[in-house]
DNA sequence: ATGAAAGCGCTAACAT
DNA sequence: ATGTTAGCGCTTTCAT
């Protein structure tokens, strides 16, 4: 299978690659228009696909789109372990399937990897989840290239941010649970001082507890990772405080470990615990009883970021910050306590 | 951020282009020790990133590897809509993180949109899911890439092949089910005609029936999509059928619509159902009751496909085809019929 | 052991 | 409107 080139197509259309480059990208004022449909011809005709490398070394874009995950913890080897990852890059793949980009996907463990990235691939965009920390910003911060911070809370001009308001989304949560009767509500979530949105998130828990008038227990605030397997063990601690009733997870991924035990342990959900969420995955809707949680619609945040990083790379994205909301999705683990 | 190129490395050494590429490359007899060293050093002091455009161009490898789903019917928009490819996917980036090979993904749905990806970025290599169409084969074959197909039935000496043993998986899950006691066995599916892989465990499915003396009938086989939605629509038919009492699924993810929509009905499992699904994915572990089903261990055979993706590029890889064999992960949703 | 030079496919500044 | 040409970073053949 021999590669057509642009000088395969000179030659058929009896001109030269200047003219069959400037037809592939749309300079049209200045070919003639008969030039521009013989050469189209002869494109389709012969089957010609653009090299990306050439294209690439010739100091054009790559059309590559970077979606880096930062390996965070050993434990979650896989990046999709998380569902929460699986749909949001979905999302981002989705929109980005016929524009031309692919998604280079990339898990970087050691901060230089992000380095190596851009420059191996002399990528276009990167769309990066979940940076908090000041290196990568120095890091990141060197190239030219555009970069989509998703859920980060650095404030740096370099960067585009998109981001939930996760203040007010726990704040949201919890007073729902308040609402609904509860008083005793136990928070399971990630080490809270390494992550700013889990602080954010913390912080809303807390200020709807005092417009509440509810005592903040620092006994409640479970602290581990945001895992299924942390969820079950905090489950476990959770169970031997009598007091407990409400329980507000940071993830899905936690509420189902939260469950998942103390079902096991013959608890029923939502009569004797009322769960809450946060994400709304796709497993939330399908598990039985399905999850009450914190929607994001992660999937539609995935299309948005691809919109964001085509934008952003197309210079036509002015705002730096996307900010989008999160809703009650109110299902079947909480329930009403008399 | 200026790029570092060989040819500033090879101007700090005081040498040429082609000494540095050896080194690159390993071609150490033809360097000198004290040359590589110094080589050495400057890349490192330079912070040297080689440029896979560049690389790619000059015809060696592009260091990029095609994960191509098809996109088959329109519903499935997100690929990951089905956690099975989530899962698989991870595996292979997980073993190729640090390969020095990026896995660009690619959902297709024209036909030749896969020829426009090898030819795009000219891949080393691609992991194709689920191609059972004889057009695509014709197409694929067309290329000198290595393609490794994963679960596909077609038999072309071009291509090496990942398959599951799907008549005998089918085969011990429906035995399975007849010797908790079951007689009356649903089989939940996508269009068997189009898919010789669901055909084949629809085989194993009969001949565990026939080796029982039980009669096959076609109206215990529901085929539509594999999807989540469709188990819950086959739900209400099978639920009109009072005999069964066995359900098997042709993936996980049908099983949980299945499920789903029989506990909205209020019936119990495994109580009066006892359901079996297909692949063990994650959520299979997590759900409440958690599903028994067949189990493939997808994130080890994802890994597979990345350690055979790479051996074959490298050719080191004899057997065109490797099987993976299935096992019964007995969890909650079946019991033994009394 | 080292170097010079051509070429991979494409773009774009600079002629014509 | 069209053609000429240099150059992007790298590999590799062919000298030296």
């Amino acid at each position: 299978m021999k590669r057509v080139t642009i000088s395969d197509i000179a030659k058929v259309c009896e001109t030269t690659k200047t003219t069959v480059s400037y037809v592939i990208n749309g300079k049209l004022n200045k070919v003639s228009p008969e030039m521009v449909q013989k050469v189209k011809t002869a494109m389709k005709e012969l089957g010609y696909v653009p090299s990306h490398s050439a294209k690439s070394l010739a100091g054009k874009g790559s059309n590559l789109i970077g979606v880096i995950v930062p390996q965070v913890d050993v434990t979650q080897k896989m990046i999709f372990d998380n569902p929460f990852y699986s749909e949001f890059i979905s999302g981002i793949e989705y929109y980005l399937r016929n524009s031309g980009y692919s998604v280079v996907l990339s898990v970087v463990n050691r901060e230089n990897c992000f380095e190596d990235m851009m420059m191996k691939w002399n990528l276009d965009g990167a769309v990066v989840f979940g940076i908090d920390n000041d290196e990568m910003v120095k890091i990141l911060g060197n190239y030219a290239v555009p970069v989509l911070l998703i859920d980060s809370y650095i404030t740096s001009s370099n960067f585009y941010r998109m981001n939930l308001q996760d203040e007010e989304a726990a704040y949201m949560a919890t007073k729902f649970l308040i609402e609904e009767g509860h008083k005793n509500i136990a928070v399971v979530t990630g080490k809270v001082e390494k992550s700013m949105l889990l602080e954010a998130r913390l912080e809303g828990y807390k200020r709807a507890l005092g417009d509440s008038g509810i005592a903040f227990r620092q006994e409640s605030v479970f602290e581990g990772d945001v895992t299924y397997e942390y969820g079950f063990e905090a489950a476990k601690k959770i169970e031997e405080d009598p007091d407990i009733t409400g329980i507000l997870a940071s993830a899905d991924i936690v509420a189902f470990g939260v469950i998942n035990y103390l079902q096991s342990k013959g608890r029923k959900i939502p009569e004797e615990y009322s769960v809450v969420g946060f994400d709304d995955t796709y497993q939330a809707k399908i598990m039985h009883p399905k999850l009450t949680t914190v929607g994001q619609n992660i999937s539609k945040r995935g299309e948005k970021a691809g919109e964001l990083i085509l934008n952003i790379i197309m210079n036509r994205q002015k705002e730096k910050e996307t900010w989008m909301k999160c809703e009650m999705v109110v299902r079947e683990t909480t329930r009403k306590l008399k």
